[in-house]
DNA sequence: TATGAATGAGCATTCATTCAT
DNA sequence: AATGAATGAATGCTCATTCAT
């Protein structure tokens, strides 16, 4: 008795979980659409099949699948161990990529989340997602430092002006003012900052 | 009986541009605490003292408002002829400023704008803004070359950068991550691409 | 002195008269166009030009207004004395005219507003304007009585068969679902009517 | 299960249906009271006992719910099979019947509506309920000829002219103008029409 | 007398959330 | 656990009418 009980238990929990995540696929396809703020229930219901009251079961409002949503994302992303200079460019080809193929972005959303809640709320969210994109950055830096091919010198400025870069070409990728020019053009002065600390160049 | 017409046409015209600069001002306040999206033609109402039909007699929605506040920002912010290094300068600590009140720019209110309207109706309005922000930092740039500060090398791609990173900044700003010392240090780098290029340097 | 004011007086008097005309020309123009209930005074102002509190001088509301198109209405139509047939055939032409330039006529603006008063309020005003019909057919079947064309035979129920069938095909007219086939069809049978009573035939 | 499903769907299925129906019914009460355009969706959820949006479950309009509540009238008036002069004369007297309980009548919606719809969009509606009333009348008209009682003779042009007197009446009758006088004179004249046209008569 | 800005009640419609089934 | 009908607050917008000028 108590080992089917068990045997359902673990049935009904990994059901819950393909639940949860079937809702999750769906919603990240909306907020990628639609940003966060304009996006209603009915949207998130409409992409997954499920229940209206359905969905309340599991989530208790758009801004929980949301977050849900925005966590997956902090798991992907694993940097292989590789050269620095092939980590650095592969890095660059893929957010060149992303910028280039915005619609599937959720940087949109992100930005009208962040923007609309207040500071408590964004918080402990916020630190997740830029540390997040810190640590990608900063992860290839330091492999740069560890094998001696650039200086040790302002390392933190400089991951932070990765992210600003980024950012501020998200900002124009959503405003459909972004070139293929442009994002190499900024590029190439990022690559530029890190010539300037490269050992023996 | 003519001229009588004609200064009460005067004295309406005048009355009538109060109020549009009454609602204008009242919405600017809203739209930089409340972003774009989030606002209703009942919070602006709220703020100026008008009523819920008689908003309609200037503006036929929000949006016309939106556009006509930042039609207004256009037109602030003249440049005053200086030397290179001061104008540089004085345009970052303006900036600086901005970027750590932020809760009185409209920078959310132009991104929600921006993101959330279809490509071709944000095209122009888009151009006007990045052109006016553009304008600004190529203004201080061509300065430092016609006075033979800095050489006339990859302007485009610097005037680019500045707005990258100013904008990068800004969405740091919003999400409540933006420290004077993250400000100091990327406007420190901007001043580096700056020195690189100097003259006599 | 006295006479000046008197002289003032009337010429304020036929300003008056003037404006009045105006409005009710111009609101005539608008009633043809929308009927009755989806008339706003706005409609009226913008057809004629007149200011929004100015038309509130003459008339306090939309129904003053179209009371007063219905009642110029009433003094056109001056029947010519002639002979029956001649004067029968006219009406009839007149009619299907009428009918088939159905855009320019108040009969939807009449329909909605007597359907859409209580009882009471509309009793004059209907028996004013039915009484106006009335008269016009009974003018003609009189003549042919008096002219000893037709004999004096069941006038009042054949009078109400000629409004009704008018009134019917101006239903038809509006569904827009009638030709001229269908006019002539049944004004063949108005005639046969008539036929029926001719003296001498 | 799966027939418990099956059990659920119907059980809901028959639900809706109710539902509709319920609106419906309370709906045409309020279009026989106000016509068309003076009805608004409060009109009808204040009739029936659903909330405000509510009824946009299963009704995206006052349109929509109008043309269901017509609809369901071309459904009704099954002709029962009879002797000619039965079933004219019991056509009259429901006809009569109807005029004379003219508040129960959809006829002053109906005309609001036809009046008020561009040319294109009310076509397909009209063309189902002329259609509707024209066979009930050329039905009885046909058994006639079949029955040998009339002569098939200027059938259509008769058809049309029993439609235009009855819409001629409805007009008397909503502008609140008719008497039962008046209907029976009316109603004379077209059996003396028929009579015309018997055999053996 | 004439103007047109201003008012606020009223409309259709949407949406997050609840709840009986 | 799951459904989807139901709720009612909130939104943008229109319009008859008033009123200071």
């Amino acid at each position: 008795m108590k080992e089917e009980d068990t045997i359902s238990r673990l049935h009904n929990e990994k059901q819950r979980k393909n639940k949860i995540r079937k809702i999750v696929d769906a919603a990240r396809v909306v907020f990628c659409r639609k940003g966060f703020l304009a996006v209603t229930m009915q949207d998130i219901i409409d992409e997954c099949s499920i229940s209206r009251g359905g969905i309340y079961i599991y989530f208790a409002s758009v801004d929980e699948i949301f977050l849900e949503v925005m966590k997956q994302r902090t798991k992907e992303d694993i940097q292989r161990p590789d050269a620095f200079e092939d980590m650095l460019a592969s890095y660059l080809a893929r957010q060149k990529m992303r910028l280039l193929n915005f619609e599937n972005s959720l940087f949109r959303a992100y930005c009208e989340y962040v923007f609309s809640k207040p500071k408590a709320a964004v918080e402990a969210f916020r630190d997740i997602q830029l540390g997040h994109l810190r640590k990608s950055i900063s992860t290839i830096l330091l492999r740069g430092v560890s094998r001696r091919v650039i200086r040790d010198e302002g390392l933190e400025q400089l991951t932070n002006h990765f992210i600003v870069v980024i950012d501020g070409l998200s900002v124009l990728a959503l405003a459909q003012a972004l070139t293929e020019e442009i994002i190499d053009g900024q590029f190439a002065i990022l690559n530029e900052l890190i010539n300037k600390i490269k050992i023996n160049a």
